[in-house]
DNA sequence: CTGAAAGCGCTAACAC
DNA sequence: GTGTTAGCGCTTTCAG
């Protein structure tokens, strides 16, 4: 029980027992430097007694306000099946409460300025529900922005943006610098026929792997045949679908997938085609799933550190919504690679 | 952009434009049958044109309600990691936003009445920031039930509650009969010798699958050597340890395991050991996680339907807060099984 | 059937 | 330093 009564305490009883006015309460609940120390010590002293609490609806109507951020939950089959989300949540979950804000989930397609979501939450009421918006799996060219930005709503990307938005704010793994790491990390184990399961190239985390990916390869002084690379769709089954097609005529000994799904959905097509991992043919993803590390054999990958960019993300649209100007409104994060049983040295390659 | 304007319009600005007092908009909207039919219509249709949504904190705080529920994230490591919590969180997300509320996110302890939680929000401040709660993982005598219910905040778990606790109110796979459902399909494939992956016995579904599955082998008429059971605590780590202990003397052709997540490291313990899966040891799980669907071999498990148990939840939680007395303040639903490739018909026992 | 007016709990000028 | 007074946008008596 918060306090003696049913109802909870509000600032006027406060005031009524500090015997002062609902307005120096407010004051020295927000530390202002104009009430006196004493003052608001005593008041700060009985808000603790009473166990008061302000309440957070009436606030956010007075300063048009709503204390909460937005989440978009991932459009399936992602969504936030990929643990990887829950971490990212994680982090700005608890960022977002450190500074006062609660978090709300919300889904649905919003990619047509005006259109209607069908999912969680009516874009146009996005407004009386949230401060401002984080939103993951940004696209080239992604629709989403402008019309947000249209609205007045600020937004955060867990993604970059391709081409890059003047005005926009994001947070990211570094893709590019990873999956190049990822592909010299290939490159060390003696790998030269190095293939790619590439993402749907409408978004931007696809464009960047395989930038990274083509720009190891060319450091390396290697050709990229097209045959090398195929398309999937960031799922398992499309890995899968996608790596039957890659591993018809076996012209790679080494493949980079661009998510972890992926790359188990190609590991699975590999055993059926009766190809052994690593012997055979060495696998890497990236993104660091837990599923990964749960699956026989370990994956190999490039592990983002999402909690973290939850946290930044979280801080960045804060300050964006509180007005303070943040020092760099986009954060690139390095990103590690987690050594699994998913990959091994080339085969002497017989000539 | 909702409207021509900036700012979005108000309710103020509506009655204006009708040539109406605003608590006649605020009645048309809300579909009070004293405005006439004609004036409720004009004005809903002005509503529609200039695109007017209601301030919900606004509503919310002259009716005190938040129009929010609260969706406590499972404490780690199952979490929303759990890909059965997504599919969940949909059932609860979509059918909250059909009755208009939002779905906060929230995390924490909260274990104890006045304990404030280290995660993502206070438990004192529940009552400024959602009108109910939705819990999951219900434990044998679970404290939260009676500290929330003491707080005078609604409650619905996932999950059903032991020891019964009257004023409680849940939803629910059928764990019980889901586990002898299981352990009878085991005994189909002619299995015998039947062992259990318990888990945490303070979890109330731990309790009751494992009632299923010694009801099940109660009625096959067989006996269920204490050493058929391990204890396990839902993770992968928990259910690969167990494992081990389990098949050290490998006394049983098959194990049910309290969950596909417990299953899967059961998998990799029995594979560490030579013991071939599922030729001479069967493993069926429960719950129905798309893991063990891309495990290899696919798991065999039992089913919930957690979208419409998300579903439902809400609707009993909305029901509890508007105060229409819910017919059955308890549902379970039926599972079904999901058969894989781990589980395969018994070898025959040489006796 | 509709309007006027009083709040919901808090913040923010503006006084003093 | 602190109190007074208006609101924030909506709901809800209470009149009429």
């Amino acid at each position: 029980m918060p306090n003696g009564s049913r109802l909870p305490i509000t600032m006027s009883d406060l005031a009524r027992r500090a015997g002062v006015s609902k307005a120096t309460v407010s004051r020295a609940l927000s530390g202002d430097p104009r009430v006196k120390a004493e003052t608001r010590e005593r008041i700060a002293r009985l808000a603790q007694e009473v166990h008061f609490t302000p309440n957070r609806l009436a606030a956010g109507l007075a300063r048009n306000r709503k204390y909460a951020l937005g989440l978009f939950i991932p459009s399936p089959p992602r969504g936030f099946s990929d643990p990887f989300y829950l971490e990212f949540v994680g982090g700005v979950g608890d960022y977002a409460v450190k500074r006062g804000y609660g978090l709300f989930l919300l889904s649905g397609e919003m990619g047509v300025p005006g259109g209607n979501p069908p999912g969680m939450i009516a874009a146009n009421s996005l407004h009386h529900v949230v401060d401002g918006l984080l939103l993951t799996e940004p696209e080239v060219a992604d629709p989403r922005l402008g019309a947000l930005q249209a609205m007045g709503i600020p937004v955060v990307f867990l993604g970059s943006h391709y081409p890059d938005v003047p005005g926009a704010f994001w947070v990211d793994g570094d893709n590019v610098a990873g999956a190049a790491s990822a592909v010299r990390y290939l490159l060390e184990l003696g790998h030269r026929r190095i293939g790619c399961l590439t993402g749907p190239p409408h978004l931007v985390a696809t464009r960047n792997r395989v930038a990274g990916y083509l720009q190891a390869m060319t450091e390396a002084g290697l050709d990229v045949p097209s045959g090398w690379s195929v398309q999937g769709d960031f799922t398992e089954e499309g890995g899968y679908a996608a790596g039957h097609r890659l591993l018809a005529d076996l012209d790679v000994t080494a493949v980079f997938a661009c998510n972890d799904l992926m790359a188990i959905g190609l590991v699975r097509a590999a055993r059926e085609r009766g190809i052994p991992i690593p012997d055979k043919l060495s696998v890497m993803g990236f993104d660091g799933i837990r599923l990964g590390q749960l699956f026989e054999p370990r994956l190999t990958t490039v592990r983002q550190p999402i909690y973290t960019l939850g946290m930044e993300a979280a801080q960045l649209l804060i300050g964006q919504i509180e007005g303070h100007a943040a020092p760099e409104p986009r954060r690139t994060l390095q990103t590690e690679i987690l050594v699994g049983a998913s990959t091994g040295p080339a085969l002497k390659e017989v000539v």
